[in-house]
DNA sequence: CGGATTTCCTGCAGTCGCTGCAATTTAGTG
DNA sequence: CACTAAATTGCAGCGACTGCAGGAAATCCG
């Protein structure tokens, strides 16, 4: 499961085979260099392997398809999201701590800002990334069903934990949307307002909207 | 943009050159059959064009791509539920046309509905096809923050029409969802139920989940 | 009738993403 | 130096998809 061995270098155990000639991270950032210059079709797995000087083969080795290299670190960041869902107290609503989990697991440096953007501007731009990142959000509607359904009580398949699932995911959506789509507008907040509007719900109470 | 011309046969006014082998539905509908017997995936496109008597290079002028034979008349349908949302009175709030539209759009006779089943089931469980939903659901949420825009002022890009639009579709796929995996639910019953919940906001007034 | 025109079908060659396999390289270990 | 472990690699191949150039079947018109 974890690969982590690169991450801070110096305390590896003297790592027994032959040294990896690269890492994840590596790779993603020349891949993303190229899919920001050429554009995402027009930059080959090939050209990808070319510039970071490894083969095809090996490209695959390190990530499972290309669409993945957008991805990143995605599943740690649903492992966080789902440890941080789990350990909320009890006492705090439900979409409380959605929103304030989700929000959470999104906070970034400034530094991180940036790539994220390019990462957002594509994952919503390319139909292929766009195609990709239905699978990728299952798995993050599983996380939250799951606990949606032992808030609401029943089974994560039942309709009403589906439906917060699947909704909470499309308010996601529609915040970094808007978020990447505009420079001036900070994440954190747009995300708050549609989690916001969500826990409230569109149904205007004077059926004047 | 319109292809219609096999739809009812006979007052077809003398077509001109060669007519067609074969039409839409007919590939649709052998293609779906394969998938039922041997699964999307081991399925190809040379087993379709096989089986329906044409090359694999005419499947694909029938069709852009494979998974858009699931798709049926996905964009047919979807020009309905436009027409739909823009011709509901402004009295009625935003919520209710939305949720009557859709469900509207999604009555089918008894004998369609073994055929829609099909059908979702595949886009709900096939990654390939999961995949390729993302993006006809694209299409979809621009319909409706088209709708939301107009109710909620401002533009479709806004955050607000585009955490109801993708909000939406979250309730309908989960609603969808749960029809699918279950032979005794009602598929009206369920869209309903799924837009109820959102429009009034998963939020607990008491504060108590 | 017969050519012109229109429309559709088809094969071919090629690109790209992706996979399994078997061999090779590069390190550490005894 | 032999042995083992891990990473890299080339190759062969599949399947989706595309552009192109040519062939086939129908109608229209002279």
């Amino acid at each position: 499961m974890a690969e982590a061995d690169e991450g801070v270098a110096g305390h590896a155990e003297a790592a027994r085979g032959r040294p990896a000639s690269t890492s994840r991270q590596d790779v993603a950032r020349v891949a993303l260099d190229l899919f920001a210059r050429l554009g995402y079709d027009d930059t080959t797995v090939d050209d990808i392997a070319a510039a970071v000087g490894i083969s095809r083969r090996t490209f695959f080795r390190y990530f499972e398809s290309k669409p993945d290299v957008v991805w990143g670190e995605f599943d740690a960041e649903l492992g966080r999201l789902r440890d941080r869902l789990a350990e909320a107290p009890v006492s705090e609503p439900m979409m409380d701590v959605l929103r304030r989990s989700v929000i959470a697991t999104n906070r970034f440096g400034a530094g991180e800002l940036d790539e994220l953007r390019i990462r957002m501007v594509l994952i919503s731009s390319v139909p292929t990334l766009v195609a990709h990142s239905a699978v990728r959000y299952e798995e993050w509607c599983e996380v939250v069903a799951g606990f949606a359904a032992v808030r609401l009580g029943g089974r994560p398949e039942d309709l009403a934990p589906q439906t917060v699932a699947r909704a909470a995911l499309g308010a996601a959506m529609a915040a970094f949307g808007c978020w990447a789509a505009d420079e001036e507008v900070d994440l954190v907040d747009e995300v708050d307002q549609a989690f916001r509007l969500l826990a409230t719900g569109f149904a205007d109470p004077s059926g004047a909207i």
